[in-house]
DNA sequence: CTTAGTTTGTCTATTGGTTAAACTAAGATT
DNA sequence: AATCTTAGTTTAACCAATAGACAAACTAAG
């Protein structure tokens, strides 16, 4: 079969998942809310509601506000209906959460880690998972999958081909947990995860097209389209650290010059800093405290994520541009380069309505943005014909 | 009503286009063939090509081979039931041509300008489109529309917002078009019309994720991807022409700096070769005519392209990325340094699997394009229930 | 308090599509 | 000639959305 046929049960799968995207976007809302904003007939709604509250994936909290006539039933999402699991590795830790299903985190595991060979965090992944399981409230359909957020190259198999700050080369990350744990396992780039997550709970809620730069040690892209994450042939998409900004510029760790995070990461950030500097942490508060070199140096790098932003912007005509992860905590001292970088080089019409916007989640885009994926692929299969 | 319900006319409206579109890329075929791909049952697809014969958009031509049994009635799409009128509007230049449904040129027409203020042009083309229409043969449904790709910035209500190249502000050539001609007319931009034209026609055909890079006097992109092409907010994608590639480097008439445009356009190359040579077909010449010097300057310029689409291929991760217009020409001189330079530069897992092709249309991958907006247009209408 | 009107939600019959299965058509095979 | 195969059509069954009647529960006006 090459292509997608149609029949009644996908329009019923549809409609029902339809139904319960409302619920879960407009909670409180009433039967007849619904029928209004889906255009979907009043029995039609009736019918899948009741089938929506038998598998327990909704809830109904007695009558509303009358508006003149007999008083409407409200109906909520079932948030604890099941739980999902979000991890992020990181280069010196793993942080590892349990959410509902409206990504609310339950329960926060952080650790931090010296050194990153894979037996070392897989180990560590599996004992705070299982301490999450440990710990996590009984519920109709328990712990619905895991979600895992790599810093590196994710095929669509959930292998990790090459985390170069990790040391990790194909690693078949997907298959292990879901030997381990026995229930569905994402796997995603650490910058996809954070878009996600940004457009599901955090910054970009109100948009379809929107480019999220995960700044830390390198930089990373998470590309929304049309309110989809868009991955690319083999799920490489959004490498664009090592756009080249800089023709013959410096050696990259890549084998490149000139590429974007050589000059706009945290890693170029503490190679400006010098020798004595040893954390962007100790650099924010030095600026803090009024140091104006390291404030120039912050500016700097915001004008390099600039030209970056430039090239995105002009590329993807985007609704919206998140900058995320460990530079967004210098806002204070970049958004006002990066801003007059774009000002002075993009063009007019795109700039026109674009908005510019950082991290709504902060440590969290990731893990939620992974949690996200986990809840999605639930609610698909969930919403099926029964 | 905010998103899509489903009911079964649109059930019955998808699995028509989709038999219908099996029939355009498959033919010839029969009924049992489209049930035994597509999944759907024998009974429904008799029902829908039934009536795709009444609309004459199919026609059957008596038996074909018998496998064992009864000898199948062989299906074809009737791709002159219509005809399409596409336009490529150049800074020197407007191309038409009538085609049929399946993008085979029947009529062209071309004509040189000298310059480019709109009133002239639209008269222009309303002789040269009137002229395609007189002579065009009789058929079922007529024009069925016209395309018009435009050099320029367009918004998705079919208006040239900027095309510096002609000197065109704020045009709304769809609305001055439609009310000359009363047929639904499609405005795009024209490396987005080259993209999808390569993708329908050319050299993409097999590919869902291309990028399609229109080196001329300046540079566009077109994206395509999952198959579609992405247009962005509101219609501005693709504009990586004005991608920085060299911070602070050479100015560009966009008023920034270090533009790709500024080193790998054909503009950048006339200006690099000075002032006695007047057109890239001079220099082509003198290339075949063995002069070194030229030589090395093509391979110059493929080498600055190359730069600039080792940035799309770590951006998108695409299936392939395709070389056209004026420059793919020089095809023989810039293709070795435009792999040299991605070989040298871009992350290894992109590389792997990645085609890089040159135009297969040649100058007619915009009309394609444009043409083959309009046609599938049609069919989306067309196939709707009756 | 009564009555009319309104809104919410359910029930029943209808509509319009796909599908299963029987059937006809026309060839191949034995 | 009899049987098997494949192609395509017809008929009935099925299923989901819909239209419209209806009941329940409320508001508003007299």
């Amino acid at each position: 079969m090459v292509t997608m046929t149609w029949n009644q049960q996908t329009v019923k799968k549809n409609n029902k998942a339809l139904v319960l995207q409302l619920i879960m976007e407009k909670e409180p809302i009433s039967r007849a809310d619904i029928a209004q904003v889906s255009g979907l007939h009043k029995a039609t709604v009736s019918s899948l509601v009741n089938e929506l509250l038998e598998e327990e994936l909704i809830f109904e909290s007695g009558p509303g506000e009358s508006s003149g006539g007999r008083r409407p039933v409200i109906l909520h999402f079932n948030k604890v209906a099941g739980y999902a699991i979000g991890i992020d590795i990181g280069v010196n830790y793993v942080l590892c959460v349990l959410t509902d299903l409206k990504g609310n985190i339950l329960i926060e595991k952080n650790q931090l880690v010296n050194r990153t060979p894979y037996p070392t965090i897989l180990s560590t992944v599996q004992t705070m998972v299982q301490s999450l399981i440990d710990e996590k409230p009984g519920s109709r359909y328990g712990v619905i999958g895991i979600g895992v957020g790599v810093p590196g190259i994710v095929n669509k198999e959930g292998s990790v081909l090459l985390a170069p700050n990790l040391g990790w080369t194909n690693i078949q990350l997907k298959v292990d947990l879901e030997k381990i744990f026995q229930v569905p396992v994402i796997i995603e780039n650490e910058a996809n995860a954070g878009a996600f997550g940004e457009q599901q709970f955090g910054a970009g809620q109100d948009y379809q097209n929107i480019i999220y730069i995960s700044a830390g040690i390198g930089i990373g892209v998470g590309i929304i389209l049309n309110k989809d994450l868009y991955q690319g042939k083999n799920g490489f998409s959004g490498e664009m650290g090592h756009m080249i900004i800089d023709i013959d510029g410096k050696p990259c760790s890549c084998g490149s010059r000139g590429c974007w995070e050589a000059y706009a990461s945290e890693h170029a950030l503490l190679e400006m800093a010098g020798e004595n500097t040893d954390t962007l942490e100790s650099l924010i508060h030095q600026a803090e405290n009024g140091d104006e070199a390291v404030k120039n140096l912050f500016r700097k790098i915001g004008g390099y994520l600039g030209y970056g932003i430039n090239n995105i912007i002009n590329t993807f005509n985007p609704d919206q541009v998140i900058v995320g992860n460990r530079l967004a905590l210098t806002k204070e001292w970049i958004e006002e380069p990066i801003r007059n970088t774009i000002k002075n080089h993009t063009l007019t019409h795109h700039q026109h309505e674009m908005k510019l916007d950082f991290s709504g989640l902060g440590k969290y885009s990731t893990v939620l943005g992974v949690s996200a994926f986990v809840v999605e692929n639930f609610i698909k299969e969930e919403s099926r014909v029964l």
